[in-house]
DNA sequence: AGCATTAAGGATAAACTTATCTTTTAATGC
DNA sequence: GCATTAAAAGATAAGTTTATCCTTAATGCT
C-alpha cells in the first residue's frame, strides 16, 4: 500500500505526536528505537518532514524532533502521505494508465475512485491529535 | 497501489478476455501493443499467470494466449492480484508492522481493515466476463 | 523429417527504493 | 571562544523491482 518511507514516516510522526505533551524534544535514536525502524533512513525521512513543516526540529544538546500544539491539531495523516508519496495514491490509475479519467476511463476507473476516496477521507479525518490521545497511546502499537 | 507487474498483468488478462469470443489465440506482440506495455516483461507475467491457470497458452504457429469459457466466468480480478502480489495487499499492515491484528493493532488497524475489505470485495466482484462485455470493450480503455 | 513460429525459461542489465556512513551545520553549556 | 551534542546534508552501498536479451521447447505446416 505505502512505501517503506511512508510507513516509517507515519510511525515516526505518530510517535513524536504522542510525546508532544511532555514538551520535550525527542532524538532520532529514541524514535527509531520506539518504532523499530532503521535510524539513518528514518532521519532522512524526518528531515523531509521537517522541511515541509510537518514536524519541527532543533539541533544541539537537548535538541531533537517535536510537534507544536498547532500542528498537533492541524496535521492529518493525509498531509504526511502527501509529502512522502505525492498525490499519486489519490490520482494514479489502478491499472497504471498515464491518463485515466471520466472521459477516458480504464475498466476499473469508477470502481477505484470509490476506494481511493474512502482512503483519502480516512487519512484526512485522522488527526495527530486523535492519535496522541491517551487511549490511542495505550491501546495501539507502533512496533511489535 | 499495485506493482507494475500487477498493472500489466491485469491489463493483459482483461485484453485477452475481451478477445476470447473470437476464439483465436492472441500473441504476446499483439497484447503488449494493445495495452502499451513492455513486451518481454509482459511475457514473463503471462508465463506466471499461465502456470497458475488464469490464462491458457499454446506454442507454435497460430499459438498464443487465450481464456476459455470456464475461466471467463470464474476468474475475478482478485484471483489475478493474488497470483501477482500475493495476499499482502489484503493482510499487510498499513504502517508496515510485521504483526498487526485485533489483539495488537497499529493505530490505523481498524480503519485500514475497512478500506482493504472494500478493495477486496471490489476485486472479487469484478469478473472477466463483466470486463469482456461489449459495453466494457467500447466504453473503457486499456492504454492511452 | 525439416522449417517456421511462438511461448517458456534462464541470464543479465537498468532503474528505483531502501539503507548506511561520513561530513557539515547549528545549538547549548562552560 | 571552545567542546559537546544532535540534526542536516551529501555520498555511497545494498536490495528489489522492472526490463531486456538469448536460448530452449513445443506446435503446425509443407
Amino acid at each position: 500500500m505505502f512505501s517503506k518511507t511512508c510507513e516509517y514516516g507515519l510511525r515516526a510522526v505518530i510517535y513524536i505526536a504522542q510525546q508532544a505533551k511532555t514538551n520535550e524534544k525527542i532524538g532520532i535514536t529514541a524514535i527509531a528505537d520506539a518504532i523499530d525502524s532503521p535510524q539513518a533512513f528514518t532521519a532522512k525521512i524526518l528531515q523531509q518532514l521537517t522541511k515541509n513543516n510537518i514536524v519541527q526540529s532543533i539541533k544541539g544538546p537537548f535538541g531533537g524532533f517535536y510537534i507544536d500544539e498547532q500542528n498537533l491539531q492541524n496535521i492529518s495523516l493525509n498531509n504526511i502521505v502527501q509529502v512522502l508519496e505525492g498525490n499519486r495514491i489519490y490520482t494514479g490509475c489502478g491499472l497504471g494508465l498515464h491518463q485515466c479519467n471520466a472521459e477516458k476511463p480504464c475498466p476499473l476507473h469508477f470502481k477505484f475512485i470509490e476506494i481511493r476516496e474512502n482512503l483519502k477521507k480516512m487519512l484526512e479525518n485522522t488527526t495527530l491529535l486523535e492519535l496522541s490521545s491517551d487511549k490511542s497511546i495505550t491501546d495501539y502499537y507502533l512496533k511489535n
